[in-house]
DNA sequence: GGTTCTAGAACC
DNA sequence: GGTTCTAGAACC
């Protein structure tokens, strides 16, 4: 037997208990919050804000209902009904507790850029200490402006290597389709290249 | 008068709404759903389960958090507390209606590339360099280093602009390359494109 | 432009 | 591995 059958994921078997516990309390009480669905092959959260408020907390370390549907969607859950929070996983089914250890977390592919490439570098900037400071008031002197634009000067060149950066990056893979373009078109092909001018890659 | 002054998205107009109305009840009720917070730069949801069930659909087709959440984000809001559900912006104001006109959906390029291929599109913000010229001449004798450092940060600002155009270009020539590529593979071509994975860009 | 579903990424 | 905040993208 595979190292699979050890251990299912803590957030799948928590969420395995949840809704088993949910299911022999279940005559005791008139609303239903969560349940399996009439298959067996998934679950629907009947009732979020109670769910959130009552259940989460006694199983998880918080009781944000987004919380639970970002877990969910990691280990490849998926919506299945437009008007109902209810999920479903093939893996997933009433009375198969032993195929909760067959299930993982999606694993993020690794980007082929470096990370100051990638789409949310640009959000990483330097705290604004000076903007709502005191001293603004106070001190109106050249000495403050004087350090904000050479900050800013500092941040603009930053961000010029940045882009610079980029643009190399984006010569190298040009260079790398074009040479793949070539291996796999027997002639010329133009027409599909309005735009570019090989002269201007290099 | 620019036409910016004209009408603010709906979404924005309603959330102002929102608050405004809930101030007005605001002693009918024991129990606060949302609000200004203290400093009127921001609001609070308190009850997300109420404010989701009775108030969202009072205002917007939905009574979904999560859809409430991703608008203020697409605005620009910030969550700004960690334990509460507390959200800013700069021109989301207590008693500041007219400034929701200046307010912009931020907005998204389209989509041909897998978002690790995207490098990070222009999400800078200039910070601000408009300081009273009074200041500047108050402090004479920096006033050359002054110029001199505001010279050389426009300059900075105009190669800027020049290197994101280059990379908007960049962009353009490589979708126009992977067409064509997907045009004149017939099989996955993996040998040429060792960063690249072909699966991603059809 | 709004709503929904899912994912990226940082942080814990 | 879990939790949080925000964004991408499809669909309406």
């Amino acid at each position: 037997m595979s190292r699979k059958s050890k251990c299912p994921p803590p957030f799948l078997s928590k969420t395995y208990d949840l809704l088993e516990e949910e299911r022999e309390g279940e005559a005791s009480v008139g609303k239903k919050i969560v349940s399996w669905n009439m298959e067996g092959n998934g679950f629907v959260v009947w009732c979020p804000a109670e769910f959130s408020e009552l259940m989460l907390p006694k199983y998880f370390k918080h009781n944000n209902f987004s919380s639970f549907i970002r877990q969910l969607n990691t280990y490849g859950f998926k919506k299945t009904a437009s008007k109902r929070w209810e999920f479903q996983h093939e893996k997933f089914r009433r009375g198969c507790r032993h195929l909760l250890a067959e299930m993982r977390r999606k694993k993020c592919q690794p980007s082929v850029f470096p990370s100051y490439l990638r789409p949310n570098s640009a959000h990483h900037h330097p705290p604004n200490t000076h903007q709502d400071n005191k001293s603004i008031a106070a001190a109106a002197s050249s000495e403050v402006l004087l350090m904000e634009l050479k900050e800013e000067n500092k941040k603009l060149r930053r961000e010029r290597v940045d882009l610079e950066l980029q643009i190399a990056h984006f010569k190298t893979m040009q260079i790398k389709l074009l040479e793949c373009l070539s291996h796999h078109t027997p002639t010329p092909t133009l027409h599909c290249l309005p735009l570019i001018s090989i002269n201007n890659l290099t």
